[in-house]
DNA sequence: TTCCTATATAACTATATAGTAATATCTAAA
DNA sequence: TTTAGATATTACTATATAGTTATATAGGAA
């Protein structure tokens, strides 16, 4: 087997933390659309204004997300796109647990 | 756009938050070759009996991993491949952003 | 400058959880 | 039955963090 590093398994943990909480994953899924800014995120998530001040914060301090300012309003736009593929995966193998829950408990 | 139910979204970050400790990571990653006992599992991760037993708990709830008793010792193994992919994924991003990193910065 | 709007930050509360030590439970053997 | 070993659980501490309210900061307009 090939060894991983704690170091290593820190990083990976670190960056899964990032996906595991509901709003931050509302705020990227949002984004996937294109740049929005803090406001529209604040609209479209119905989320507090500085409370996804503070996910956008910790997702840019992650690259994850990148900002920008046009005047009053700063946009936030997706960096690391990866990030979709890992929901799409996680998406995926639930359905594919229900699915199987069904299938075998009607 | 898709539209992601609050509900769905709840369900991906808390699927994803097992994946997001680094012990959780170490004891998947061990349990990678095969079934473990609770004991092995203690030497192998370095980590307390009562915390290795906490975690198990965990990730049995969330069905990624089961437990099967033979004698005194529980054994327990992956149920849920699926997880390995999710961490393949994350770790190839994070070495294409070093990669990406050190071509720019040296 | 003053005023208004957008965003960020600080201070705080509440909650979750990682880790540990002690204890309880389970299983097998004597 | 008693004893010993393996695992689970309880009680606790410490830490992290999600959310909120209030405040500070930044940028543009009057």
């Amino acid at each position: 087997m090939k060894q991983i590093k704690d170091e290593a398994l820190e990083l990976i943990a670190n960056r899964l933390k990032m996906l595991s909480d509901p709003t931050r994953l509302k705020i990227l899924h949002t984004l996937q659309n294109g740049e929005k800014s803090v406001q529209e995120l604040v609209e479209l998530t119905g989320a507090g204004q500085a409370n996804i001040s503070k996910h956008l914060s910790m997702l840019a301090s992650h690259n994850i997300v990148g900002r920008k300012r046009r005047g009053l309003n700063v946009y936030y736009n997706i960096t690391d796109e990866s990030i979709f593929k890992i929901c799409d995966l996680v998406c995926r193998n639930m359905e594919m647990n229900m699915k199987r829950y069904s299938d075998v408990f009607g």
